[in-house]
DNA sequence: CGCTATATGCTACACGCTGTAACGTTATCA
DNA sequence: TGATAACGTTACAGCGTGTAGCATATAGCG
C-alpha cells in the first residue's frame, strides 16, 4: 500500500538544470565557470550562475567559498534523487504504491534476467537487514 | 547498463491532467460531464474538455463516440505509464540504468519487508519467463 | 595605490505549458 | 421549432525555465 512517512518532495527540473546536476555530480567540487565550459551548448556565464542558484535554492546542490569562488557540490546522491522521483511517480500513477511502479517495470520487461538476478540478489540483503 | 529499445517518451502532465487521468482509469468509460463531476475543484465543461482533449494529443486517452457524446478511455495502463516515467527518471539520473534507480529506491528503504519479499517472488517469476 | 580582470548579486524578459473559460455550432427531442 | 446538450475553436493569464545584461566588489599587478 501507500507510503506512510511524510516526505519533501523536491520541485522538478527542466532540461539545462539536469544537464547542469549531471555535471556538478560527475565533477564536484566544481566551479559555475567549470560547468560551462563542460555544457555542450555555448552559454554565458551569468546563465549558468542563474541555473546553479535555482538548484541551490530548490535544494538539489550547494557550495562552499574558496577564496572569492564558489564551489559546488550535489547535496544529494543521484540514485536517491531518482528514487524520490520515483516516490513521485507512484504518487501519481498508483495511488502511492512502489511496489505497484516495480511491477509495472518487471511486466514491461524493461530489465533482462541478468539485471533481474542482481537485483534480487540485492533485495535478499536488504531483506535480511530489514526486521 | 543504459537501455538499448528506442521507446516513445510520453510528455509530462500537469496537476490537473493527473487528476483527470486518475478518473479516466477509474472509471472508463467515462463522459467529460462525468469527470466534471467527480472532480473536486468546480470546473466548465469547457475546461474539463480541454483538458481532456489534451490529454488525448498526448496520447494518454482516446475516446469512442456513442450517439453524440464522447466516451474518454486510458490508452495505457496506469503502471505501464509508470513504468515509461521510471526509464525517463533514469536516463536524467541515473544515465538509463533502470537497476541504479532500483537499487536506490531499495537503499532508500522504501520498501519494508514484507514488500521486499512480494518483489522478489514477482522476480522469480519474470526471470523463468525470460530467456 | 589605483586600475583591471574576475567573480558574484540582482533584475529582466520572452516563450511554452497548463489551468481556466467564453463563445459558436450542431443535432436531438419534447 | 426552440431549447438543451454535446462538441469545436479560440483566448488568455500565470508560472517555470532558459537566457542574459548590468552593477558591484575584490584580488592582484604595475
Amino acid at each position: 500500500m501507500g507510503r506512510n512517512t511524510m516526505e519533501d518532495d523536491l520541485p522538478e527540473l527542466g532540461e539545462l538544470e539536469r544537464e547542469v546536476m549531471q555535471l556538478v555530480w560527475a565533477h564536484a567540487p566544481i566551479t559555475a565557470e567549470a560547468v560551462r565550459e563542460r555544457l555542450d551548448r555555448p552559454l554565458k556565464e551569468s546563465t549558468v550562475r542563474t541555473v546553479l542558484r535555482r538548484l541551490e535554492e530548490k535544494g538539489f546542490i550547494t557550495h562552499d567559498v574558496e577564496g572569492r569562488t564558489f564551489l559546488f557540490r550535489p547535496v544529494q546522491d543521484r540514485r536517491k534523487v531518482a528514487a524520490k522521483a520515483v516516490r513521485r511517480i507512484a504518487d501519481w500513477f498508483c495511488n502511492g504504491s512502489i511496489e505497484d511502479v516495480l511491477v509495472g517495470i518487471v511486466d514491461a520487461k524493461m530489465l533482462n534476467k541478468k539485471q533481474l538476478e542482481q537485483l534480487s540478489k540485492k533485495i535478499g540483503q536488504a531483506k535480511n537487514e530489514r526486521k
